[in-house]
DNA sequence: CGCGTTACAGACTGTTCGGTCTGTTTTGTA
DNA sequence: TACAAAACAGACCGAACAGTCTGTAACGCG
């Protein structure tokens, strides 16, 4: 089916999100993506039966990622060390270290962001994707937390699902300074800024009895 | 000038203000604009010469309250401690104590956001209040903690930049998990969050010797 | 090779958009 | 009260928009 090396629908999702990221959803027209991706108006609405469904088909793949990525960081983590605290500091500075790749793969930006703002697709459950996605982050990490906690005396009087929260509202934080100050290296500093916040408050674990 | 209780121009202020931080910029029209403030497209090209000129405005108009509100609140915090370390978690716990009124007034969302991915307002330099409102939020908590750092040997080895920053990234980063998870809760906890990060990194002042 | 189906191409359409223009009312001031 | 300037009202305009329609090329398969 694909004419040429990629087939048009992959080309239409790319070059959308490409465009949504750099400038939002409702900015991006489909005449504009159709163009970016060297394909027709026959062609997107064979693939797309509306904008929202392109809307749609963009988030559900992006979520996707997200979550695998959370997924095989966390793995990483787990097979470097053990203890559960360190586990969360680990996933926290493998993130660290391609943070400068995502934010030049991803223009500074979140698709979240563009879409919790979208009327027709939080009006239909479309975003709900989104939730599900921060959820998975919540529950793997809180997942850890708690593990943590049995011999981390600090985390015993912390809201764990907040505290795991924290990760993904430090990510998208700061995608945002790094958009708004065009300083690529915010997204890495913050979360190194992050894992030794988390590093403070872990503390010491203690040898049970 | 104004006929009946507000002058137009700040009608059509707080209304485009209020649809935009609900749906985007992009997405809301110069006429939504007109109608929910019982206005007409005279008036409103008479006070903005384009639909850019009212964002420029909005922006404006949002960045000064937000260095308002910072300027406020560390002076109030400031009233309460002498310590800067102690300032500083008490001037988050002040944003935390009205997490959840600021989350409803502004409908789960920042105007920076919006604006961030305007195209046209970050090609010329309007966007730029954005980037000093958050220089303003970075000098303000960095000086803080600096002095914060001469007893508490915790933040020696910390980029104290950054985590002034980080202040910002919860605060962007928590908008949009409210939105997200449609928890109006989330402001207040992810403060909370902070603070209590902030505090076991603080740790306890040292006597100078 | 025949043929139904999928994948495209692009002219076209109705609507909505930001912005203009002409005219009217209100207002500050002398 | 005269009058210029500011504040508004709303019909109007061209461009851009999402979406449609008709037609054609390529493929899968018997």
């Amino acid at each position: 089916m694909p004419r040429n090396g990629k087939p048009t629908r992959d080309r239409i999702l790319d070059n959308a999100q490409r465009l949504t990221l750099d400038k939002g959803f409702a900015a991006t027209s489909v005449d504009e993506v159709i163009a970016a991706s060297n394909s027709s108006k026959g062609a997107f609405f064979h693939h797309f039966p509306s904008k929202s469904d392109l809307g749609r088909a963009l988030l559900t793949r992006y979520a996707e990622a997200d979550v695998a990525a959370l997924v095989a960081f966390m793995e990483l983590a787990e097979a470097t060390t053990e203890e559960p605290g360190e586990q969360v500091l680990e996933f926290i500075r493998l993130f660290e270290e391609i943070g400068d790749d995502i934010i030049e793969e991803q223009q500074s930006s979140c698709l979240y962001v563009s879409f919790v703002h979208d009327r027709q697709l939080t009006a239909d459950g479309s975003t709900h994707v989104i939730e599900e996605a921060i959820r998975a982050w919540r529950t793997r990490l809180a997942q850890k937390l708690v593990a943590a906690s049995l011999t981390r005396p600090g985390l015993t009087t912390i809201d764990l699902d907040a505290l795991a929260d924290h990760v993904f509202v430090t990510f998208e934080g700061a995608f945002i300074l790094a958009r708004a100050t065009a300083d690529p290296s915010a997204m890495r500093s913050q979360l190194r800024i992050l894992r030794e916040l988390l590093h403070a408050l872990l503390g010491q674990p203690q040898p049970p009895g």
